[in-house]
DNA sequence: CGTGGTGATCTACATTGTATAGATCTACAG
DNA sequence: CTGTAGATCTATACAATGTAGATCACCACG
């Protein structure tokens, strides 16, 4: 049953990915799908669930991930949610837009749960480690998509002149650094690296939690 | 001037916190404060500048983070975030959602640039360990406020059973630690000590100012 | 031949953002 | 006081959107 559904959803991946998430109406993925808007509404509900059906199927997208030592197959799945927000910027905006808790996305978590076990990482740390990993993946890959991280739109020079020098001591220091273009895979995969560093502290710590204050 | 136009900010901000982000209407704000619905224009531009001026006053709203360490700064300037998160949590779902430099953004960086480099962070790894902890950071509090941790909506278990237990062997390894319910302060100063250590994994213990070459 | 029942369609409507044009207020020069 | 320029708000109108409600086309099975 309901492979009108994917094609539904399907069509509304390829019009957000082509004029941008704003022009993902109902007739427009109607139209797409060749079909009459209403048609539409037994197959994802109303406008919201067309919206969390493209979340769920963009996540169905991730590759099953599988085999080698626990730090690979957490690298393969952080590339790959962030080649798939490259490829969809307009609905990996949508991950942090509505609670998502479709079968794919447990299963993701699932899978990052089993490397984090894997690892060493002791029960009451691992779903605390698994918020924690996937909030910055996907926030980085949705800073990426959405342009929070300005690579384009803004140069830092410009940025820096929004403000007089004076109030911007840290830009002014890190004057060089900031002219420099930055590559974005290296950043990236330099991030991993500190993630991988940052659950391996806690192989060693088998049982006890660390004492939090606040 | 234009103090007319943060009345209009607030009025807008006040309509997200009660009655959500989509009930952010031009018509909606306008009877807020008092007006005609094109009387705002002239003021926020169109509705995507009314977006985008919301958030630049929720920025603004940070307050300014001075004196002790730079462990210390950084902690209370996260916490200052998450809690206008929770004030905020319609405004704060924009904060992923469209590419924010607005003047009190930039001040923002800047005073995370400053804390890394009084840790000793090499000025190389200064702006993308600052891409590191705002993308944390915010993600943390756009995912609390928007339901994405699915602490209230969900519990574990409902969530365990959308997909056959064979299929989940981490939730099932992890079954007792699921249920039991989240302490979010508590993780989220948790998660402030693992930055915190990851950023000291780059202070260069011999402090003297690095020249760079390039 | 019905006879369901599963989809798609057609029409209609309230709500949205906003263009356009006109009205009203403020401040000051004569 | 009078008049005038500029800024600000209002009134009206319109196209686009999501979606309710009723109707209709098909198609397998008795």
């Amino acid at each position: 049953m309901s492979g009108r559904r994917q094609e539904i959803l399907d069509a509304a991946l390829a019009v957000a990915d082509e004029h941008g998430l704003a022009a993902v109406t109902m007739r427009a993925v109607a139209e797409r799908v060749g079909v009459t808007p209403m048609a539409l509404y037994p197959h994802v509900g109303d406008k919201d669930g067309l919206l969390d059906g493209m979340l769920g199927r963009l996540l169905g997208q991730l590759p099953p991930i599988e085999g080698g030592e626990w730090q690979e197959r957490l690298g393969t799945l952080a590339r790959a949610m962030r080649t798939l927000a490259k490829q969809h910027p307009g609905a990996t905006s949508l991950l942090f837009a509505r609670p998502t808790v479709s079968p794919d996305a447990v299963r993701v978590v699932d899978s990052i749960y089993l490397a984090l076990l894997e690892a060493g990482v002791p029960a009451d740390q691992v779903p605390r480690l698994e918020r924690l990993v996937s909030t910055l993946i996907l926030g980085y890959a949705v800073s990426e998509a959405s342009g929070r991280f300005g690579s384009g739109t803004q140069n830092p020079r410009a940025r820096r002149g929004q403000l007089p020098t004076g109030d911007l001591p840290g830009h002014h220091e890190l004057a060089e650094t900031l002219d420099r273009e930055v590559d974005w895979d290296a950043e990236f995969e330099a991030d991993l690296v500190d993630l991988t560093d940052l659950i391996r502290t806690y192989t060693r710590r088998q049982g006890s939690a660390p004492t939090y204050s606040h």
